[in-house]
DNA sequence: TCAACGCCTTAACATTTGTTAAGGGCGCAA
DNA sequence: TTGCGCCCTTAACAAATGTTAAGGCGTTGA
C-alpha cells in the first residue's frame, strides 16, 4: 500500500537508514485516521494517557509546559514527518501539552497497532526508537544553548536547526523555510521574554544573517549564522547507516 | 543466570513493568565486561561512534557539551541502573562527552548483543526504549526549569528529581541521597555560574529545605522543597503498567 | 469603510545573574 | 606534621535579560 500521508515520515527515516517495502507497508497499515486541528488548539493536554500517537503531516506543532507564574516553556517544535508524541506510546502519562501552532494535520497511530509493529518488525522498531532518540538529541542541544549561549547565539542555533530539519523533509525552498509562529511563541521556546526576542531578532537582521516576515525565514549567510549559533549538525544524525 | 551487576537496572525497570525471567536472562547474557573509571576521567568523548553502551552500576556520571567559551553544559546526571549512552546504540555519533563525576563502575553492552535482544525480545526492547524515553522526559523538565524557573526553583527541582531517582534504585537512605559533586559541576548542570550556585545553595539552607556537605544531600522539608521547585513527579513515570 | 484586535516595536527602568577577586577551611600527600 | 591545593564563601561591581508601558501597523470582521 502506498500511503501518501507518510511521505515526510518515510523521507525522514530514509535519510538515516533503508526502509524495506514490507516495513513501509507495515507502517501504512498501522496508520489510522487523519485529523485536523486549527491554529491555537490543543492536540493533547498534560496528564493525558493517550491510546494513540500523532504523526504530523502538515503545519507546525509545539510541546509545552506551563509553570505557576503562567509562563510557558516550549520544549519542542514539530513539522511534517515528526511524531509529536511517539514517546506517549510507552510513557504512561504525557508530562506536557501539545499545541497546534498553525493549522495542523495529523495521522493517528493507535498504540495497539504500534505494539503489533514492534512484535513483528524489529528493525522498523529500532527506527521508531531512533525517531524518539532524535527528539532527545535536540532536547540536549536546546539545553546547551539555553544554559550556555547568549540569546543571540541561541536564536541563531534554533534557526540553523530548523532549516536543516525542514530541508530533510523537502519543506525548505532554497535558503528559506516556513516558520509561521509569533515572537511570543519563539520566546516561549528560547526561555526569553518577548521583548528580548524582539531585540535579538533585530540584531540578527541588522547583522544580515536572516530575514523573517512572520511566516518564512530566509537565511542570508548560512556560514555566519552557524558560527554565531555555534551550530554543529552532528546531533541531527543526518547520515545513512544501518541501525 | 543471575547477574548481580544488573540489580539496579532490574529494579528501575521492575518499577515500571514486569520483566520475565527470560528477559532478565537475555539482558544478563547481553552484558559484557565490567570497567572502572576514576573520578574526573572521560567515559566517552564527543564524536565517538561507540560499538557498545555503558550501564552504570556504581558512582555518578554526567553527559556534557562544551561551548566555544570553554564553558560546559551538563545535560544529564546518571546513577546506578542508568545507561549513560544507550542512545548511542542507534545514533551514529555521540553528540556529547560522558565524564565520571565520582569513581565509576560500568557494565558494557556490545551493540551487536543489543541488536540481538531487539530481534528476539520485543517487550524487552520496548523497556529499553522506555529507558531512553525517561532520559528525554528528564531533559524536557530541565528545559522547563532552565527556561522558566528562578535559580532557586531550578535547584530545588533538581534535588527533588535526584531524591526520587536515587530512591527508585535503593540508593536513598531516609531523606538523604549521595550527591558527591562539586558546586562547579552543579553550576554546569543548572546553567549558572559557580558564584550564583553558591548563593542559591545558601538560600536553600537558610530556608531549612536541605543540607549538603558535598557528599550527601539531606532533604529537611520534602513538601516545601517540591513547592519551591514546582516539582511534579509525573515525568519520572514511576507507575507500573504494561508497556 | 471603519473599528477592533493581535502582533510587532521601542523606550525606560528593574532585576537577576555573571564576573572578578580575595580569603578561608579542609583534606591529602610528602 | 606541615604545606599545598582544591573548593567553598563572600563582596563589589558589571552585564544580560526581564518588566511595564505605550504607540503603530496590518488584517479581519461587522
Amino acid at each position: 500500500m502506498d500511503d501518501h500521508r507518510l511521505f515526510h515520515l518515510f523521507r525522514r527515516l530514509d535519510i538515516r537508514d533503508t526502509l524495506s517495502a514490507d516495513e513501509k507497508q507495515a507502517l501504512a497499515e498501522a496508520a489510522g485516521n487523519t485529523v485536523q486541528y486549527s491554529a491555537g488548539s490543543d492536540m493533547s493536554s498534560e496528564g493525558d494517557s493517550p491510546d494513540r500517537s500523532q504523526l504530523l503531516i502538515g503545519g507546525m506543532a509545539a510541546r509545552y509546559n506551563r509553570v505557576e507564574s503562567g509562563d510557558r516553556q516550549i520544549t519542542a517544535f514539530h513539522i511534517a514527518g515528526d511524531f509529536v508524541d511517539l514517546h506517549g506510546f510507552l510513557l504512561a502519562r504525557l508530562d506536557h501539552g501539545v499545541s497546534a501552532v498553525t493549522d495542523v494535520t495529523v495521522v493517528e497511530f493507535p498504540h495497539v497497532n504500534l505494539t503489533a509493529v514492534t512484535e513483528r518488525f524489529p528493525h522498523l522498531t529500532r527506527l521508531l526508537w531512533l525517531s524518539t532518540l532524535l527528539d532527545g538529541a535536540i532536547h540536549r542541544q536546546w539545553l546547551v544553548a539555553m544554559g550556555r549561549l547568549s540569546a543571540l547565539s541561541h536564536m541563531a542555533h534554533l534557526f540553523c536547526e530548523h532549516y536543516l530539519r525542514a530541508d530533510t523533509v523537502a519543506l525548505a525552498a532554497g535558503m528559506s523555510f516556513p516558520f509561521n509562529i509569533t515572537q511570543e511563541q519563539l520566546a516561549d521556546a528560547l526561555g526569553l521574554s518577548t521583548v528580548h526576542v524582539n531585540r535579538t531578532i533585530q540584531e540578527l537582521r541588522r547583522l544580515g544573517l536572516i530575514s523573517w516576515d512572520g511566516r518564512t525565514v530566509t537565511i542570508h549567510d548560512w556560514e555566519r549564522l552557524q558560527q554565531v549559533g555555534q551550530f554543529d549538525p552532528t546531533f541531527l544524525d543526518l547520515t545513512r547507516s544501518p541501525r
